[in-house]
DNA sequence: ACCTATTAGATTAACGTTCATCCAATAAAA
DNA sequence: TTTTATTGGATGAACGTTAATCTAATAGGT
């Protein structure tokens, strides 16, 4: 059938060994034979069998990735950032969206297990009921959470600021005077609707200002969330004068409902998105919002997680990337 | 170090044989061992080597996926489609994207193959230096393209009407009296912008009209092309009421240039997208387009790969998913 | 001339499965 | 009873690589 190691070594005279080596370009083999052998392998088309290599050596030089939402472009952006740097090591990604399944991503984890990589790099929801966190700590390979993080597990996360990032936001609209803030929180499952939350507080408290949770409300974060809920908060006449969400995708369908309420943005109703997509910039208005470097966040996890594969004594420690204010059209 | 199946059989008394039967179903194993089989696996903590089963069965039961442009949501859900539907006939997907670059697709489809993928799912990119259609060619695994086809392979793809589909929307506009439509091409290396030039000229044609090519602008089709070539266009004094695009992503950005330069849609121009991304509903205004089944797209491709894998003497022919227009704000 | 390193390559045994084949015992058919 | 299936399982090899170990030959130092 195909051609194999063997087949190199049949038509060079060298031993099967001898051709793996020179493949790898192995020092211990002379330039003239390895040479010889690389020249004769293309001849022959030889295609090399990594599932093989994979076995012997017990590495695969893959990468489990599970991402959350495949609708949301914040992730598309990150696994770029993974799959450019595992490029750039050696390394290729197997992925897999969980779309906030707790269920599905214990599934997802343990799939990847079997097939052997060398790593995870996840995106990781809460799971109260099945002990999530104990199969993350109990993974005989190294694990990197990107964007989130897990309770107990925060060495492992690279992070971005959540809660000074909020807090910036809230801060803003609170010393230009509103004082009528609603905010569209993300899914609880997840680490990141906590610290903005929790940003957010901060921002109240440090006002000697009250928060009235008639003001959160929470949201799986998808578009059509973020225009049914603000149409349904004027529906039940909640006043408001500043919209912040947990995400660009929420403010997109604010702005929507917005508009067809006949409210104008930002003269009416101030809005503020976060994650800075690369499209918030060309929506109607453009979108005030928090960026997110989201393929650094990608990279740095795959270059974190391949330091711990290459050196498994390496201890964990938190990592962090900043944020920063971007204003637009959907703020003064 | 970890668990085999030496260590189940070595436990339960039956040998590596029978384990490994009992654990894949075979029928020829009886109930009752069949169960305490199982059982000890799960106690021992048994993690099935999916490495070493590929390497023996030579079924890695796993396809590559080579798709075209992370930053495009198209692209995200024809994934999501494929991957559901994978996981559906128990195959997992190797992902990784060309960002439509024809060089990097070459590489990515030679790497699946040296991972042993059992076929691949490619939306891919005309190339006419390096022998592309002959890479697929003379590849010893199924494949099939989606939403995209290759010139002498088009039987292996899975299509959407591109020519009537934008030729619906050229006559829309000319029925509707418009003499000056600017068309926002897309990228020349893809099949889909050549079908669709196509159905732009037969709907000239059918009324006897003649088509200005100064009409017609070629971009990458990200959302900064459609900005940046309607401000060009308007710079120049091109006169137009109406804007075709080749794709959403392309319409969000002329929407914003129109926007900027005080001209209304669609009381000044007309404006039609392609692909009916779900954010397109909640642009300002909402666009109208042309709904392409992209998680359909994905989820026949798969369909049909597994044929292909499970029966190689198969024949190939190409398949079709229908296309229909939406109207919204951005049209009268 | 003797010992020690160094270089270039060969040999053999794994890695953890699955496949092809074979065997024994029991049940069904003649 | 004898033959023929059928059931339930065992045995040994193989998949294509890499790793560990070993050998022979040359070079360098004293």
């Amino acid at each position: 059938m195909s051609i194999g190691l063997k087949d190199i070594a049949q038509s060079t005279g060298f031993s099967v060994n001898t051709v793996s080596r020179a493949l790898r370009k192995d020092p211990r083999i002379s330039n003239s034979t390895t040479d010889i052998i690389s020249r004769t392998a293309t001849e022959l088309g030889y295609i090399p069998n990594a599932i093989a290599a994979s076995m012997r050596s017990s590495r695969s030089k893959t990468i489990g990735v599970v991402s959350a939402d495949s609708a949301n472009p914040f992730f598309s952006e990150v696994i770029r950032g993974i799959e450019e740097t595992a490029r750039h090591f050696g390394y290729h990604i197997l992925l897999a969206n969980t779309e906030e399944s707790a269920k599905k991503e214990a599934e997802l984890v343990r799939m990847f297990l079997c097939r052997q990589v060398d790593g995870i790099i996840a995106m990781p929801t809460y799971d109260k009921e099945s002990e999530h966190v104990e199969l993350y700590r109990g993974l005989s390979v190294p694990y990197v959470f990107t964007g989130r993080y897990l309770d107990g597990l925060q060495d492992h996360s690279v992070l971005h600021e959540d809660v000074e990032g909020q807090r910036a936001v809230i801060e803003y609209l609170l010393d230009k005077g509103h004082r009528n803030i609603l905010y569209l929180a993300g899914p609880k499952k997840v680490s990141n609707t906590h610290d903005r939350l929790t940003g957010i507080h901060e921002a109240y408290d440090a006002r000697g200002l009250n928060l009235d949770d008639n003001y959160i409300v929470h949201a799986m974060g998808h578009i059509e969330d973020g225009y049914a809920i603000t149409n349904h908060a004027l529906n039940r006449g909640l006043e408001f004068t500043a919209i912040a969400c947990f995400n660009d995708m929420l403010a997109m369908g604010v702005l929507k409902s917005l508009h067809e309420n006949n409210l104008s943005v930002p003269d009416d109703v101030e809005v503020f998105g976060y994650d800075n997509l690369y499209m918030s910039q060309f929506m109607q208005p453009s979108l005030s919002t928090v960026d997110v470097p989201k393929f650094r966040l990608g990279s740095v996890a795959m270059e974190t997680l391949v330091a711990h594969i290459e050196d498994g004594s390496l201890q964990y420690a938190q990592k962090s990337v900043s944020t920063r204010l971007i204003f637009r059209e959907s703020t003064r």
